[in-house]
DNA sequence: ATAAATATTTCGAACGCTCGATCGAAAAAT
DNA sequence: ATTTTTCGATCGAGCGTTCGAAATATTTAT
């Protein structure tokens, strides 16, 4: 599968998002008409997301962002009841978004060896298509409240519990050879996540998604082939 | 080369570090005796370090700095023109340090087999005795004004240089299969940043440095061994 | 050797500014 | 007529930086 048929498949799916957050939080928000919360929850998150890759979630103030949004202060309010609620909305609704979206592309696949491989390459294409969401929970994750890291850790382990157990599976099937599951997912993780962190090297060097997921995979598979 | 070896041979030459910033920059600092600037630059860049782990350089305020390093502002202020400078030198210095200590360790290697291996222990090591300075390197690069951007790209780059030649190197001698050398450097830098920026999951699940590098070491032959 | 004079360093209050958040009034939708 | 949403001025707190006075260290003069 390329990136453009992944993009075109998953695209419809992201309004979705807000509409949960919306519907889940429906008590706290001030607003009462839904679609116009979800339609400024669009244009308020995307643009929270644009000016953390700028210059960070800590350094952004709540009138830069009604600025980006082209709302107002009082309006503002009305969507999140605080700066937090903005950091908490993202790591929340964007962590199980695409805990969704890995379990639904794995699922389909029968044996370890072809699950590896739509493992990495739809973690791959969700990192890019959600580039800006990934850049956030990373960068904006060190700094937090203990309680606040919970949900980006458990997400972390999460999604590496998700290679191992491709990986065991495959070593009790006797096709890989991996004598700790653990550091080789905490690698693949690492490898996925330069995509994202370090892409201005890539884009600078024109290296396409496609070519670098087919690297994660044989720099994976040289390791654990038997 | 254990760790604790390696830590005993580098320490010394850590202290040179502020002694040289102060003797290029006399001109701006508005000390005049050098050992008392060096003692104090030391518990300064200490305390900057620690703030910055915690809560962001950003996030920290001159105010957190003085307190952490038990001085006053109008003191800091003789030490720093402002709080970039502070960012400046650990950048700056903290990089240069880097680039010496690596390219002191390698130097003495025969052939790139063996470069390779002490290439990535080393720098494995160096970013574990200096963990809080290179977490810095990462965090506080993404968000700065282009200008103060160069140095870490300019640095990243150089790492990498670092392990393409050594790698093209082996492929000329015929020990290595590497296609793509590009690739293969970015993917080592990957997994070595790991370890900093990802210290709570190796030290939670007690991974001992020593085994992350042989592990690292390992993974990567595997792909560029004939 | 000691006191006076000078140079160096430290101190914390104060300044101007921006921040997150609030609020009553205006506007728009129902 | 009533509810819902938007507006931007306003608040107190905290920011980076400055500054003149106090304290300390060093040099000079006696």
């Amino acid at each position: 599968m390329t990136y453009r048929e992944f993009v075109a498949e998953i695209m419809s799916s992201v309004e979705d998002v807000y509409r949960r957050y919306y519907r889940e939080n429906r008590r706290r928000i001030r607003i009462k008409k839904e679609d116009l919360a979800v339609k400024n929850y669009v244009a308020l998150i995307n643009a929270a997301l644009r000016l953390s890759a700028e210059k960070g979630f800590q350094a952004m103030s709540m009138r830069d962002l009604t600025r980006e949004a082209g709302m107002s202060m009082g309006a503002l309010y009305y969507y999140f009841s605080g700066k937090n609620d903005i950091l908490a909305l993202i790591h929340k609704e964007g962590h199980k978004f695409v805990k969704d979206m890995l379990l639904k592309y794995t699922a389909g696949e029968s044996g370890p060896a072809q699950k590896l491989r739509t493992a990495i390459r739809t973690h791959l294409y969700l990192s890019e298509l959600m580039r800006l969401w990934f850049q956030f929970f990373f960068m904006e994750t060190k700094h937090q409240a203990k309680k606040d890291r919970k949900v980006p850790i458990e997400s972390e382990l999460w999604t590496e519990k998700l290679y191992m157990d491709i990986l065991r599976e495959g070593a009790r099937a006797g096709m890989f050879r991996v004598d700790d599951p653990g550091l080789v997912g905490a690698a693949i993780k690492s490898l996925l996540q330069d995509w994202y962190l370090k892409r201005w090297k890539y884009v600078h060097r024109g290296i396409p998604i496609e070519k670098y997921a087919e690297f994660v995979i044989a720099f994976v598979e040289a390791y654990v082939k038997k």
